[in-house]
Formats: structure tokens, C-alpha cells, sequence
DNA sequence: AGCACGCCGACT
DNA sequence: GTCGGCGTGCTC
């Protein structure tokens, strides 16, 4: 009897061998179930071994296998590989592959019943209703047709065995519609055009290359990718194609042009699916009949048969890093997915991360360049306001310069958008009687005020507490004062400065689920709002042809927080903001509002000087031996005490492995200091390029043994330091 | 991850 | 004297 070695989605130490019973049909990469102690349990064989293996041991039996096509050799390579950069175990990435388990076995069956045109021997009224409900709607099941009938499902058995009802068994999750590559396109301009000739050659030919769409906001970027989607689509008929957006992009409206472009919708998969959607999305993907994937973070470990395209939009969008549980990017797994597949990826952005801008630069990724937004449409005017020399009255926050811009946007019956990324009424509360800030028990957040629901509440952990009356500490009464901006109290201002004027804040807030932010952007393309003021909700991709006015309350917001990327990102989300005006016939206008005008990053800004401030920040990194020119991990410890958790990571910090020109820094307070009940403590470690940083660092974790109460992640290429 | 086994504290 | 706390070890 052979013997197959067993990979579960379970943490254990190896995978374990099975018999194979007589007469199973089974493969590498099959999935199976198989005992492991009391249970049946999931997984997927790694290797199978010949009879001699199993000689002289007993081993249990494989109980089955699933009738899903066996996992490809390159995916089970992929998620080796994902194990071993971010230092987690294989089980936990391979249930990250089978998050949808009910996939494995075929749809489900319902019976659906369709009328036959025959007339049932006896006809009473109810049965009347139910044949002229089924004459003019599709099958449906017994349930449904007698409830939009308003009878009784008897009726519908009674008409079914009567031979005027035939019953159908139908599959409930059957495959998606086929798309279409053959159908023509957006014309493009010269430039697209010769970006995406360069993406079909590089199609048709195969294999593992890197793109990199390089094209200012509105330059056409997803039309010059479709191209490549075609085709790929046309050139393999078995391929597949996956589109990584960020969460939040996952719109109606980007399906919907998929939709357009290839004759039916795109297999979507997101953290919003039903468990029937998960399961049909799996399913497809699986058995390879998915032929466009587009989905966020997650959809990258699906088990693709024949991925011969993967496309990364936005980048450089901070999202893309999942935080918790295995820390892992997806735009650098991505890449690394694609070369094990021998398939094409393209890196799309307006404003890519410096990162990609030095593969790019090294050559590692071909660049195509898309500079000019097509039609009339053209990046707004930045200009920097200096503060310091208009600084805003005492307890405002909007310079004269800005507002006097908003009067005349105003009044030319324009729309204006105030982009501050602070939700709430004030960020910070404190007793104007005892000078204490008020946060959450136990940690160092602090509580911002939301005057809207009247509440006091912690952005990090949650917590909550209607504004009391008088200090917890001093018990001073109505003593206890916002400081700082948020978004409703800029609104606040606005709406004393331009009282005539319809003013509406845009945060996730005011903005909870789908159908609020549709209503928020339906009046704002409606023109039934003058003024919006909104946090980052408001940097995506929403369109606006009125706006001609963005100011940007803070600039200087983002850049603190000792964040090696703060610089970057403020960039980013600036002038991502800055290209939501004028993207119609239009022109737009940017007032940034800073007390640091002479900062790199604002300079760039203000000029349009895209690449003149990657350069500044490059050769800072470079000099530093940060990412992209070093690399950097970070061990979170947690526990339930400070003391054991500061004792832990004494023990800890001992037992580091030397590595040449690795510098190990902590531990140190994590930033978020507490977290849910935990006390948290980081370790930050820094290495030259050359170095093997996960081996590293599964070489050190593998020799702790924690106290069982503490908690260990390991975080390679940490992105927010939070 | 489960689940069993095993060794120390407050209870009918 | 027992019930039960969760620390340790094992699962092919």
C-alpha cells in the first residue's frame, strides 16, 4: 500500500503519513481527510511515497478525497515558501488557501419547478395562481413558488404529479458566466496604446515578468490592463487572471466595468461574501473554470490552476499589508506568486511605493509610463499655505487664504472638499481644571470626542463612554474640552463662515456600509452639496466633476509618528486627494495647509515633483539601510501583565542569534502599548539586504519557550510600526 | 488546534 | 476526601 505524507491545516510540527487504501485515487497536492486523534481533518498531500514507506508501521487510512482537482505543484510552493517568509506555520497558511472548505465538494442541487404548458386534469383556483406565477418567471423551487403564489407548496407537489409542473434539479452555486476577451475595448490614446501593445507581446510570449503601470490619477490605468487581460484570456484558453485591489476599491463600479469590458462579471472575492458566494468563488477558481478573479488581499492564496496574470492596483496602498495573524504583503507575495507560476504581473499606481519605484529603477520591473489624463481633464494646481504666516484665528483651523478660495468656489457654484484625516469632533479631550487627558483605562489612547453622537471614544480599542459630565480625576464639573481638530468641527467652522452654503462630513462615520457612502457621493455628483469634508474615505476613487476646490486642513498630520514611510504616505494620500479636482472639463485647485512648507515632501507637492521627492526619501533610506536598501522585522510580544511580559522579553532579547551587521532594537513599548487587555512590547530588528531575515528570525523564535500566557508574532517588512 | 493526562487548591 | 484549575504532551 502507498503511503501519502499528509499537510493539515492544523499547527503540527510535520506532516504526518497515511495509508493509501486500495483502489483511491489520489495525487500529490490532492485534498483529503484523514484521522488525526479522534477526528477526520483537512489537508492536502505533500508527497506520496512508495509501498516500502509504509513497511513495519501502522499507519491509519486515508478516509477521502475530495473530487477537487489536486492543488498545483507551483501553489504548494508558494505557500511554502509564504511559511517560511513570514516565520508561521505551514498549517496556518494552508487554511488561509482553504478558507472556504465547502468548495471542495461539488454545488449543491435544489429542485426547481418550470411550468410544462400542459393543462393539469383538474384546475382550481390556487392552481391557476401557481401556473401563472411559473409561466412568467424562471424555475424555482417548491417553497418559492407557492409563497409568490400565496398558496401552499401542496398545490405545487399536486400540479408537479399532475404533469403541468416538471421539476429540475439545478445546481444552487453554478459556474460563473464565461467572459469574453474578443470584445473591442476603450479606444486609446498614444500613449496607452503603446503601454499596452508592450503588455500583449509580453503576454503572448509568457513566462515570469514584472510591470510596473506608472500613470497619474485619471491616466487610464485600468483600461491599459484590460488590454492585458484580453489578452492573456485569448492566448491561453485555460488561463487565469487575478486583479488584487485594495478593500475599500471593491466597488459595484469596478465590477461593473469588468463587466463591460469582458461580457460578465468577474468571480469577486472579498471579506463581505456570503458563505455561498465564498464557496462558489473557491469552487471555480479551483476546478480552474474562474477565468477573472478580482478581489482584495485574501484572493491571493486561492488555489489557482493556471494563474498567468496577476495585477496589483494601487500598489502601493498600505492595505495591501495584512496586519494580523500571518503579517504578509500582498503586493511582494504577489510578485513572488507570479514568478513561481512563470506568469505576468503588473503593479499599478499613481503614486507607486519606493519600493517598486527601485525595482523599477534596477531594471527588475519593465515601467510603462502613463502621463497625461486623457481629454482636457488635468492635475489641479498645488499651492502650499504657510501657516506660520496665515496662521487661522484661535480655535479655528482654516487659513484665510482657504476660506476666501472656498467663497469664491462657493459662489461660482462650485463644489469644495476639506480632506482632514481625523474622525470625530476633537482628537484629544482633556480637564481644563486638573490639565488631565482623558483615556482608555488601562493604556495610553487617547479618547476622542465625537459631538455627533455625543461620546468619547477610543479609535484604536473601541472603547466607548458618553461624555460625562464632570473629570473622572479631579471630578471638576463641565471642565473637560476637545483640543484639536476633527472632521465635524472643521464642519462646524464651515458652516459659520459660509452659513448659506451645504456642508457634509464624509468619514466612516457618517458612512457606515455600502449603501450611506453611495448616498453621500450620489448627493455630491448631484451638486447637492457645496461643501464636503472628509477623511482618507474620501482619497478613492470617487469622481466628482463639479469639485474644483480640494484644501487639505493638516498636511503636517501625517508626517509625524516616527514611521519610516509617514514622508511617503503623506505624499501619497496628498496628492491623491489633490487628484480628486478637476477630473471633468474643469480645472482644479489644491490649497495644503502646513506649518513645515519647506519640507520635501510638501516642496514636491506643490511642484508636481513626483520623482524629485522619491529621491530625497530614497537617498535617506539608503543612508539609514532601510527598506528597499536593508530589511526589518519586528517580535511583538504580548501578555495579560506589563511584568511578564517586560520579564519575558529580557529572557528574550538574551537568546538573539548573532547574524553579521543584524542590529537588534528593543525591547521597547509596542505603539499600541495595550491592546485588548494585553501589554504589548516590540522588538525591531534591522539587517542588510544580504541577510536571510526570516531565517533569522524562525532561527531565534525556534529556541524560546514562552511562558504560556505570552503571546509571540513575528512581523517581516513591518509597514505600519503599530 | 483539540484532547487527554496530571498535579495542586477550595468545597459538598 | 472530591471537582476542577490549566500546564504539558501527543496526534501518522
Amino acid at each position: 500500500m502507498a503511503v501519502a505524507r499528509i499537510l493539515f491545516t492544523l499547527p503540527l510540527p510535520e506532516p504526518f503519513d497515511y495509508a493509501v487504501p486500495e483502489g483511491m485515487e489520489i495525487a500529490e497536492g490532492s485534498y483529503v481527510a484523514a484521522p488525526v486523534g479522534p477526528h477526520d481533518r483537512l489537508g492536502i498531500v505533500v508527497e506520496i511515497l512508495p509501498d516500502s514507506a509504509g513497511e513495519g508501521r501502522k499507519l491509519k487510512a486515508v478516509s477521502e478525497v475530495y473530487p477537487t482537482p489536486p492543488m498545483t505543484r507551483a501553489m504548494r510552493d508558494f505557500l511554502a515558501f509564504a511559511a517560511r517568509y513570514t516565520v508561521s506555520h505551514p498549517g496556518q497558511i494552508l487554511s488561509m488557501a482553504l478558507r472556504a472548505r465547502s468548495g471542495l465538494l461539488p454545488s449543491p442541487v435544489e429542485t426547481v419547478y418550470e411550468a410544462t404548458g400542459a393543462e393539469p386534469p383538474r384546475m382550481t383556483e390556487a392552481r391557476g395562481k401557481v401556473l401563472e406565477v411559473a409561466e412568467r418567471s424562471a424555475p424555482m423551487s417548491a417553497a418559492a413558488l407557492a409563497e409568490a403564489a400565496g398558496v401552499s407548496s401542496g398545490v405545487v407537489k399536486g400540479l408537479a404529479e399532475s404533469g403541468a409542473l416538471r421539476a429540475l434539479e439545478v445546481e444552487t452555486d453554478p459556474s460563473f458566466p464565461a467572459v469574453n476577451p474578443g470584445l473591442k475595448g476603450a479606444d486609446l490614446t498614444a500613449e496607452q496604446a503603446e503601454a499596452a501593445e508592450a503588455l500583449r507581446v509580453a503576454a503572448r510570449a509568457g513566462g515570469f515578468q514584472p510591470f510596473l503601470i506608472d500613470g497619474v490619477t485619471g491616466s487610464g490605468k485600468t483600461e491599459v490592463y484590460f488590454e492585458a487581460i484580453a489578452e492573456v484570456l485569448k492566448a491561453d484558453p485555460a488561463a487565469q487572471v487575478l486583479v488584487l485591489l485594495p478593500e475599500i476599491a471593491l466597488t459595484q463600479a469596478i465590477l461593473s466595468r469588468f463587466e463591460a469590458r469582458f461580457g460578465a462579471p468577474p468571480a469577486p472575492w472579498h471579506s463581505g461574501l456570503s458563505d455561498k458566494e465564498r464557496r462558489r468563488t473557491w469552487r471555480e477558481v479551483a476546478h480552474g473554470r474562474a477565468r477573472i478573479v478580482i478581489g482584495a488581499r485574501s484572493a491571493l492564496f486561492l488555489p489557482y490552476r493556471n494563474p498567468k496574470l496577476i495585477i496589483v492596483d494601487e500598489e502601493h496602498d498600505g492595505s495591501f499589508k495584512q496586519e494580523d495573524g500571518v503579517t504578509y504583503h500582498a503586493r511582494d507575495m504577489a510578485v513572488m506568486r507570479a514568478k513561481l507560476d512563470e506568469a505576468m504581473v503588473i503593479l499599478a499606481s499613481a503614486t507607486p511605493s519606493l519600493e517598486t519605484i527601485v525595482n523599477a529603477e534596477t531594471g527588475r520591473y519593465t515601467r510603462l509610463k502613463l502621463s497625461a489624463r486623457p481629454g482636457s481633464a488635468r492635475l489641479p494646481d498645488v499651492e502650499l499655505v504657510d501657516l506660520r504666516a496665515d496662521p487661522p484665528a484661535k480655535g479655528m483651523w482654516l487659513s484665510s487664504r482657504l476660506v476666501n478660495e472656498m467663497r469664491v468656489t462657493f459662489e461660482a457654484g462650485e463644489q469644495s472638499l476639506l480632506f482632514l484625516n481625523r474622525r470625530g469632533y476633537a482628537p484629544l479631550v482633556i480637564c481644563k481644571s486638573c490639565g488631565e487627558r482623558l483615556k482608555t483605562p488601562g493604556t495610553e489612547n487617547w479618547l476622542t470626542e465625537h459631538r455627533y453622537t455625543g461620546r468619547l471614544v477610543c479609535h484604536i480599542t473601541g472603547y466607548s463612554i458618553i461624555k460625562p459630565a464632570t473629570c473622572p480625576y479631579c471630578g471638576a464639573k463641565d471642565s473637560l474640552m476637545g483640543v484639536g481638530p476633527g472632521v465635524e468641527r472643521v464642519a462646524e467652522e464651515v458652516r459659520v463662515l459660509l452659513p448659506d452654503a451645504r456642508v457634509e462630513i464624509f468619514s466612516s462615520d457618517t458612512a457606515q456600509g455600502g449603501e450611506a457612502t453611495r448616498g453621500i457621493v450620489d448627493r455630491m455628483e448631484a451638486g447637492e452639496i457645496d461643501v464636503l469634508i472628509g477623511t482618507q474615505i474620501v482619497a478613492k476613487g470617487h469622481n466628482f466633476p463639479n469639485l474644483t476646490l480640494v484644501g487639505v486642513v493638516d498636511a503636517d498630520s501625517g508626517m509625524k509618528g516616527g514611521d519610516l514611510r509617514a514622508g511617503e504616505r503623506t505624499y501619497q494620500l496628498l496628492s491623491q486627494v489633490a487628484g480628486r479636482a478637476g477630473r471633468a472639463e474643469r480645472p482644479g485647485r489644491a490649497l495644503v495647509q502646513t506649518y513645515a512648507p519647506d519640507n520635501p515632501a510638501m516642496l514636491a507637492l506643490a511642484d508636481g515633483d513626483r520623482d524629485g521627492f522619491l529621491q530625497i526619501e530614497r537617498d535617506v533610506r539608503a543612508e539609514l539601510g532601510l527598506p528597499p536598501f536593508g530589511r526589518l522585522a519586528a517580535v511583538i510580544l504580548s501578555a495579560p501583565s506589563a511584568e511578564l511580559v517586560d520579564e519575558t522579553a529580557r529572557n528574550i532579547a538574551a537568546l538573539a542569534p548573532n547574524g553579521e551587521g543584524v542590529e537588534l532594537y528593543g525591547p521597547a513599548p509596542a505603539p499600541i502599548t495595550v491592546l485588548r487587555g494585553r501589554h504589548r512590547r516590540r522588538f525591531l530588528v534591522k539587517a542588510p539586504r544580504n541577510v536571510d531575515l526570516p531565517a533569522y528570525m524562525s532561527a531565534w523564535v525556534a529556541k524560546l519557550k514562552l511562558p504560556s500566557a505570552v503571546r509571540l508574532s513575528v512581523d517581516i517588512d513591518p509597514y505600519s510600526f503599530l
